[in-house]
DNA sequence: ACCTATTGATAAAG
DNA sequence: TCTTTATCAATAGGT
């Protein structure tokens, strides 16, 4: 129909072939709509230009998804029912691996055993006393540590606890000595004391907080 | 095109509808493939019939699936994705629950252990200590119940035991007492003993299997 | 995009 | 459903 009969076969020339294409298109669409209507059909017509551009027309008031799920339950052929099918597949193993981990956990806790054999039973305890014991020499090791920790911290605070035993002797000695001039006679003032050497009252040099201190998490 | 143009809407009457959409279907089929051909299109082109037949054309070399694929890419809309990412979700998330499963598994067999707190391990060692016990209590009673069947077994197989050592008994004074018959005289042969009520020689009184035997699992 | 000669599609009837 | 045929629709090639 047109100017002269056409072979079916793909036209060569790529701005012929545009134009055909554009113009069939429009034709094919307009069928498409037209068939739909008339004769009350279910339409869905894809089309992708060699350029790639889409163009798709689905009829009135169903959609795509809507065809397409027919077009599987009509022909039996899978579209997206494939993929699914993997990743239901895998997630009922799944499902089920976990199923068995909680029975396993369950028995571990010593719940649900009457399905178990003596077999099955004895294994169980062997495995519980292994694990019952791995655990417990964790648990000692780590108290081990801790214990190290307390005494370090101990030989610590009992260093600070000399030290500020001793600072606090020196100036209860000061102190004396001051109430002892002060008696002796109230006339010479002005004249201070030297400079105690850095021993000073409630001074600065014992730190109320001792950084070495380890503490365990 | 046709003895008079149509209106485009639908064909009330259902023959003429059905003429009308083998038809049209026919000649839309052929300009889905001369569109594909000529064009170097892809074309998907899938229709129902107001009767629920279906009829579908796919551009060759590429099939539905190839189509909506591609679909789904150039117009962003979801056909299946939507249910592939649920269950993609749904997978990873029990995956996910069942790496903990296995983590804590192994916890209970005593294994890596390091991550875990000096609350946790004591936690731990509890549960394995509870799930110990109960193991333990399980198991004997399952070993107190074989110990109860073999003890009703014995009682059975001494019972037994008497039984046939009463009947050896008498088949051994029975010998004898017809040895001595023969050394007496041999010539009252023909007068046999009365039938020696039910013990017989190597009899069937003594059932050879003992049914009342318990076996367990 | 538009034009139009020509082919193609199809409505109605048999 | 298949054929026929008159008629309308689509479109190839040119502008």
């Amino acid at each position: 129909m047109g100017r002269g009969k056409i072979e079916i076969k793909r036209i060569e020339n790529a701005s012929n072939r545009q134009v055909t294409f554009s113009k069939r298109k429009q034709g094919i669409l307009k069928k498409a709509k037209e068939i739909s209507v008339l004769c009350d059909a279910q339409v869905s017509l894809i089309l992708f230009s060699s350029a790639g551009k889409l163009y798709n027309y689905c009829s009135p008031s169903s959609s795509l998804k809507d065809i397409l799920t027919r077009y599987q339950k009509s022909s039996g052929k899978k579209l997206w029912d494939a993929r699914h099918e993997y990743l239901s597949t895998e997630l009922d193993r799944i499902r089920k691996e976990n199923e068995n981990m909680q029975i396993e956990l369950r028995h571990f806790m010593g719940e649900d055993l009457s399905s178990l054999t003596v077999q099955e039973l004895r294994a169980l305890e062997d495995s519980l006393q292994i694990g019952f014991d791995n655990v417990h020499v964790k648990q000692t090791e780590c108290l081990n540590n801790d214990i190290h920790i307390l005494k370090k911290n101990e030989r610590i605070l009992e260093e600070e606890n000399r030290q500020m035993k001793y600072i606090l002797h020196q100036q209860e000695q000061m102190a004396l000595r001051e109430l002892r001039d002060i008696d002796l006679g109230s006339n010479n003032k002005g004249k201070g004391y030297p400079s105690q050497s850095g021993v000073q009252p409630f001074g600065c040099r014992v730190q109320p907080i001792q950084p070495n201190l380890q503490h365990n998490k």
